[in-house]
Parts: C-alpha cells; sequence; structure tokens
DNA sequence: TTCATATTTGCCATATTTGACAAGTTTAAT
DNA sequence: ATTAAACTTGTCAAATATGGCAAATATGAA
C-alpha cells in the first residue's frame, strides 16, 4: 500500500496494462488501431515499460482500446503484493 | 461508459478527488502537507477544476494523501451516469 | 461588514509527455 | 539461419504538466 517510488507506480501501471493487453490477444499495434484518438506504439511501449508518466488521459484512451474500465488500469494494490 | 471527450475525462476524475477530500474532510492545504514530494494547492485547484491533465504519478500522490486507492480517484464510470 | 481561511487564476520557468519517424532488438516460426 | 512481426529505444519538435509565487476571488464565521 505505501508510499511507493514513482518509477514503481509506473512499472506497476506499466505492467497492468501489458497483461490485459496480452489477455486480450492484442498486439500494440492493435492498440493503437482501436483508439479513435491517436497514440502511438512508441508511447504504448513507453508506458507499457514504466519509463514514462503518462498522463491521464492518454491511460484513458488505453482503457478504452483495452475495453477495461480506467481504473482497472489504474490498480496497484495487487501487484503490489507480488 | 463510452468515449468521453478528455475535458468529460478530466472533470469527472477532478470531481472524484474534490469529493472524497471533502468527505475527509481536508483542504487543500491539508493535502498539501500530508504529500511528502512537493506539491502545490495551484495544481491541485487545477486538478479538481479539470483543467489539468494530471499525470498518473500525481494523482497517486493525491491518493496517498487522501487515503484511498489511486483506482478510486479514477473511476469514472459511476460519475457518468449522473 | 470585517476578518481569516480557502480556493482559483494568471504568469513564469523548467521538466516531461506526446506524436512522429527511423533504427535497432526481440520473438517466434519455418 | 532466415524471415516477418512485434516491440523497444533514440531523437526531435510541439504541447503541456508541474512547481512556484502573487493577486484575485470565494467562503464562512463572528
Amino acid at each position: 500500500m505505501a508510499n511507493m517510488k514513482k518509477s514503481e507506480v509506473l512499472k506497476i501501471i506499466g505492467q497492468n496494462i501489458k497483461r490485459i493487453r496480452l489477455e486480450k490477444g492484442f498486439t500494440q499495434v492493435d492498440l493503437v488501431g482501436k483508439i479513435e484518438a491517436r497514440i502511438d506504439t512508441t508511447n504504448i511501449s513507453r508506458i507499457e515499460k514504466g519509463r514514462t508518466n503518462a498522463t491521464i488521459h492518454t491511460l484513458y484512451k488505453i482503457s478504452q482500446a483495452l475495453e477495461v474500465p480506467l481504473s482497472e488500469i489504474c490498480d496497484v494494490y495487487f501487484s503490489e503484493r507480488v
């Protein structure tokens, strides 16, 4: 729960996205194709890798493409117990 | 559910933050005081008003100060049904 | 109203995200 | 090993988030 470092938060969120994406059988290119607003595999990759501190609207667009609630992507509590 | 505009997403997230903050009886100044990393009431105000597309780490810091899961702040589905 | 506190807004400087493209790397199959 | 698809990473420019301060406005109590 408590006080994760920035890098750790970003890494967990990236892992969430990647996990959900793979569960749904999407490639990064698939995602880009599904997102109405513009986004790039470059950016998706950086977010999945936890290298970028994405804005909430970018994460929202990704959640739309993944067909899950934004809050699912932002769930940092389960991963934390690993 | 579907395809909210950026401004709408930001507004709902801001409302979530403000609602939770008031429920807990915190002022913006209280929040700033509780956040270890640096943040400003200026920024909190802008986020609560939906004027800024905050990064996920900023929202994480706010969620820590509010003592709620990040995912609660990022819940855009309930508000949507208003 | 007056006063104090809280919030909002404008402005600035700095840092970083984002989109874009290209190049490099990984992965998996044959 | 070769090939193709998927992913990563570097760099760039433009847009914007952030922190900071100050001023304006709002809120609420006395």
